[in-house]
DNA sequence: GAGTTTGAAACT
DNA sequence: CAGTTTCAAACTC
């Protein structure tokens, strides 16, 4: 079964999606659930072959959830329980994404490996019968939803459930998701304004269609209109159907063409069956499943005006896994407090160099798509929630801390965790009823990896890259700063795949809006910087509380030893990290720990950022991709895109790119004067200067290697030992007096000799023989010792 | 660490 | 598209 079905994908505009960097994914099912090796051919070094992302909304599912996830899983699965109602899903690959209809039942039918609290996650994805969206880890997927509504809690009522209590008004999801190479993808829900009734019940009061915004990241979605059933249930969610949903925005008087969110999502209620084959998506090329049962449909739905996100010109997203296939994991939506049916779900999308933005929200607390997220009890719901997502292969940890609520977009901090926080800031003051009034600080209890409190105004979710996955512990918090720690992963850069007209002009307005780029390696940094505060609409632009926290030692220590990739700090003073020459800003990642002056790169300038961006896609639209091809045969074939200019570095230094990306120049490039070619002696002799180089490090560290060894031996040796029978004597003995008498009879023999005449040989010969009676004196002094210490216990 | 060199990026 | 300028990294001292 596609995600995508190849006609839909024909459908889809182009804008979309750029499918030319997934041109080389494997498709083969097999990879997809060989999670545990499943490697992603992209440049993306990490591979995140799976991913779960439970939400519950509700609290009651936590325990739940947590047994779910020790499951090892193959395939990343999100399920969603929605509370009472079945809410509308994403799903574009094989990772599952399981919406449990029923609070009682979403427990049963999942399994995950990590504990996530109201979540659940099952690992195996399709294999698993319970799991009934899929979400393909290789490709960025956005799942969105969330609803508390009062249905749910009804729903949860009539279950003995706990109601739980999300928090509808003005919550805005921020998702962040990280694709193989371990990009984050943030979505956000764009602040519909603090009065939500106004913008999106504006409209339609009576039935709001839940408008799903589906995010197919590397591949090509079709995008077939859907009819959602107007309560708040999605039927068509629940046939086993892979359904696409569309979502055409509609941006009120914007020219540009209306945003489209395709989400596809396999509903498989009942499971899939161990038959029905199922294709994961790899590499953001979605692969389509083979099981009959499975349908695609896409599901249009209307999207209010309300919300100002509407307003952004800027409505297609495009997200390539160019390098990556990023995953996008649809965190709850807080949808502003109305009461109105209405379901407006505001998905501004951007996608910014390598960046992609996701901004959902939903406006009504009743909408019949809700997010299916296990919520934690009201007692047991805690500010901090980390959803853990597990698949073979590597999975996501993702954690959400829900926040008080306050209108100010602050950052959050986590000392010591690595993962990728995104603050979902409400949008509105409104207090979520069943939240704990616990301030900014939220603790993730133990075993209860996975939250997302749809009540929480802001939530934190850290991603986790795949591989780390194993790594991941979840831990109980004693503190809203640590919520996990993970060993670093390296994280791809996720490119536009498409630095589209579309997208671009979607960036002029995009500040507008509210929403947050974060950049694609953001996850990376974010374990530099464990904290990361995304503005919410409403508070955006982003105000002085937003502060990097670039510079901030994870528990003391330094940010580039935490990260397992490197990277330079910039130094830029003149272009304000928003131009090509900082390497920050062309890798897509924000500054951190850089020595920068008048840095834009960061949060605090969203802005000026989006617009640096565009600028550089408009001069040129493969501004963000990388420079260095990667051939199919390894580094032989790798070369540099444009090729160099080089005149006087002979292509022989740094400067040159072509070689400072150790490969040699080629045919495209322009320089002077080349020696970086396979023939050239200046360039064998640097390689065997730098072998040289490298051989003598590593005698040298051998060397200390050996050195070390034996001193250790040494000192081992050294140490006497008596109270065993061994044969060692007590070094002690050969104490300063022992020498000197020793050297003494020496001496004295010499003299002897001397006095004799004897030949120089004879002479030798006699010193030898003494220093051997004395050396036997002093084994037969040490020996007798030995056994005189040893009777006396000594 | 300051100054120079270098070539990509940006600009005209 | 070519020439020039700007910029930050690489390099040298």
């Amino acid at each position: 079964m596609d995600v995508v079905s190849p006609e839909l994908n024909s459908l889809l505009p182009d804008e979309i999606m750029d499918t030319e960097a997934i041109e080389d994914v494997p498709h083969s099912a097999a990879q997809s659930e060989a999670s545990l090796d499943m490697v992603v051919p992209m440049e993306t070094e990490v591979p995140m072959p799976s991913e779960n992302v439970s939400v519950c909304s509700h609290a009651a599912l936590m325990e739940q959830t947590q047994t779910l996830t020790t499951a090892a899983a193959t395939d990343s699965t999100l399920s969603v329980s929605p509370g009472s109602q079945p809410s509308s899903l994403v799903s574009t690959s094989s990772p599952l994404l399981t919406i449990k209809p029923a609070l009682a039942t979403s427990m049963a039918t999942t399994k995950t490996t990590d504990s996530v609290t109201g979540t659940t996650v099952s690992p195996s994805g399709l294999q698993k019968p319970t799991t009934q969206f899929a979400i393909s880890p290789a490709n960025h997927q956005i799942i969105l939803n969330k609803v508390a509504s009062s249905q749910a809690t009804e729903a949860a009522k009539s279950v003995g459930t706990p109601p739980q209590i999300i928090k509808q008004e003005g919550q805005k999801l921020l998702v962040t998701a990280i694709g193989k190479s371990g990009q984050p993808i943030v979505l956000q829900l764009p602040h519909t304004g603090s009065k939500p009734g106004v913008s999106q019940t504006s409209g339609d009061t009576k039935l709001q269609t839940p408008q799903f915004k589906v995010l197919t990241i590397g591949g090509r979605s079709e995008l077939k209109p859907m009819v959602v059933s107007p309560g708040n249930q999605v039927t068509t969610l629940q046939a086993q159907q892979l359904k696409t949903v569309q979502i055409p925005k509609k941006t009120p008087a914007s020219s540009a063409a209306p945003i489209k969110f395709i989400i596809t999502k396999t509903v498989n209620s009942k499971g899939l069956s161990p038959q029905t084959p199922v294709t994961p998506v790899i590499q953001g090329r979605v692969l389509t499943q083979t099981s009959p049962v499975m349908t695609s449909k896409t599901i249009t739905l209307s999207e209010p005006h309300s919300s100002s996100i509407q307003t952004i010109p800027g409505k297609k997203i495009a997200i390539s896994p160019l390098k990556t296939p990023s995953k996008v994991t649809v965190v709850s939506v807080a949808s502003p407090p109305s009461n109105t049916s209405q379901k407006s779900v505001a998905l501004p999308m951007s996608v910014a160099l390598g960046q992609q933005i996701l901004a959902v929200q939903q406006s009504t607390s009743a909408s019949p798509i809700k997010v299916a997220t296990s919520q934690t009890t009201a007692q047991n719901i805690k500010p901090v929630q980390s959803v853990p997502v597990a698949g073979v292969g590597g999975s996501q940890f993702k954690t959400i801390i829900p926040l008080a609520a306050q209108p100010n977009v602050q950052q959050i901090q986590v000392p010591g965790s690595r993962f990728h926080y995104v603050r979902l800031v409400t949008a509105t003051t409104a207090s979520s009823t069943g939240q704990p009034s616990v301030s900014n600080t939220s603790s993730v209890q133990t075993g209860k990896p996975v939250v997302v409190s749809t009540g929480a105004v802001r939530m934190s979710v850290p991603v986790v890259p795949a591989q780390t996955v194993k790594q991941v512990a979840p831990k109980p918090l004693t503190s809203a700063t640590q919520v996990v720690t993970t060993t670093q992963t390296q994280q791809r850069l996720i490119m536009p795949a498409t630095p589209l007209p579309q997208i671009q002009s979607g960036f002029t307005n995009l500040p507008t809006v509210g929403y947050t780029v974060v950049p694609a390696q953001y996850v990376t940094q974010i374990q530099q910087s464990p904290f990361v505060t995304l503005a919410s609409s409403s508070s955006f632009p982003p105000s002085g509380a937003v502060q990097s926290q670039a510079k901030l030692p994870l528990n003391g220590v330094s940010a580039a030893e935490t990260t397992s990739r490197p990277r330079k700090p910039c130094n830029c003073t003149k272009s304000q990290c928003l131009k090509l020459y900082c390497d920050c800003f062309a890798n897509g990642e924000f500054c951190n720990n850089c020595n920068c002056n008048n840095c834009f790169n960061n949060l605090e300038h969203e802005t000026e950022r989006l617009k640096a961006i565009k600028t550089c896609l408009d001069r040129n639209p493969e501004a963000f991709k990388p420079k260095i091809g990667k051939g199919k045969e390894g580094e032989s074939d790798r070369r540099h895109s444009k090729g160099c200019n080089c005149k006087r570095s002979g292509c022989l230094k740094n400067y040159c790119e072509c070689y400072e990306a150790k490969i040699m120049c080629s045919s495209i490039c322009k320089c002077i004067g080349c020696k970086n070619f396979e023939e050239s002696p200046e360039r064998k002799t640097l390689m065997h200067l730098a072998d040289a180089a490298e051989v003598r490090v590593q005698q040298q560290t051998a060397a200390k290697t050996k050195l070390s060894s034996q001193i250790s031996d040494l000192l081992m040796r050294t140490t006497p030992v008596i109270s065993s029978g061994g044969g060692r004597l007590p070094y002690t003995f050969v104490t300063k007096e022992v020498l000197e008498a020793t050297c003494e009879c020496l001496l004295e023999q010499a003299k002897k000799a001397e006095q004799t005449r004897q030949p120089q040989a004879d002479a030798e010969r006699v010193i030898l023989e003494e220093f051997g009676h004395c050396l036997m004196s002093i084994i037969s002094s040490a020996g007798k010792a030995k056994v005189d210490c040893a009777s006396i216990n000594c």
